[in-house]
DNA sequence: GCAAACCTTTAACATATGTTAAAAAAACTC
DNA sequence: GAGTTTTTTTAACATATGTTAAAGGTTTGC
């Protein structure tokens, strides 16, 4: 729980009030590997911070799955056309590992957003962080090539390859898992 | 200037009072084309919102330039990691055609995301906005072919063509300018 | 209105990635 | 721990896109 309470608090300063908020209406939840968080054209009614654990989001388009996130130990899992829009997102985010989250209910979130003025930064951080980092991912995704994505990748979370199936790095990073294999036995 | 202000009342309900705190320190502005609103590695100290003409946002990687934003009419022009984390940005803005703009600085817009609460829930839901339709261009990528997205783009923007050079669509889709010319040729 | 600069298309060839299938390796299951 | 299932690698071939270069088209500016 400490945490995530840091996690939160280092978004956006938040007096001690604003916090305890939030805070007061985090629920703890364990769950297992494999388990579904969100299935794509429903509406989520939470938000889950992740304590400990891996998550994927992925999504289908014919018969093709491919996966566009993982989340790590600190990060916020969203749908973010729910949480937004209040409409039914596009994908579905699973556990690959046992996992620990925090939940809280996206009602309860936007009341908070709209009558606290701290918390309503909070939540504009929350939604700007997102925003500059799937910006980078799309730039990224058009500068480089597949082989200099997945050696950036391998960087940034070394331990993704250890506990994540290529299949799934492969699809994130828009590849198939052939090419990853090729891409991986090349250079070492 | 009431075409932008209805844009920014429809992006959150503004009472008159947090409105005007707004639509008092746009200022008009207009610029010709080819002017260059952003500098990629500069802060940028202010926002845009665009109210006639295109606007084009690129970067640059070694020699390459990569175009991977159009604005529109109606659409917002920020340098995000100027905006957000007060850091130099990594990306160019220049006009297509002679624009006309409404121009707000950025620390008089932080200073009423701190002191107002709808002007920070509006705040959110700018970032909100740009994060979704972000999000989706980014899954488009992952999912369509090029030929896909271009007719795609055509059906979402179809005076796109008539008005942009084909060369900064090709670069905006992925693609090599002689790729695209293959599109166009093809089907029609 | 002509020349220069710029933009778009076309062609020929090179290369990266996709597809399918099979073999090898690793991970589960009882 | 032997057998089953799942994941990863390898191979052979197909295809989409890139690269370079040249030829047509447009636009711009004097």
């Amino acid at each position: 729980m400490e945490n995530i309470q840091k996690r939160i608090r280092d978004l956006y300063p938040l007096s001690e009030a604003s916090f305890n908020k939030i805070a007061g209406r985090l629920t703890k939840v364990e769950l297992p590997r494999g388990h579904v968080l969100f299935q794509a054209n429903r509406i989520e009614t939470s938000i889950y911070f992740l304590e400990k654990g891996i998550a994927r989001a992925y999504c289908y388009d014919a018969e093709k799955e491919i996966t566009f996130w993982f989340g790590f130990e600190g990060d916020v899992i969203f749908s973010y056309n729910s949480y937004v829009n209040n409409e039914p997102g596009y994908e579905n985010v699973a556990l690959l590992e046992d996992a620990v989250l925090y939940s809280i209910d996206n009602t309860v979130l936007q009341a908070l957003f709209r009558s606290d003025l701290e918390i309503a930064n909070w939540g504009r951080k929350l939604a700007e962080r997102e925003l500059i980092r799937t910006e980078k991912l799309f730039i990224s995704r058009q500068f480089r090539t597949a082989s200099e994505r997945y050696h950036e990748l391998l960087k940034a979370h070394p331990q993704l390859v250890q506990r994540v199936q290529l299949g799934h790095i492969a699809s994130y990073l828009g590849i198939t898992q052939v090419t990853l294999s090729r891409i991986r036995s090349e250079n070492n």
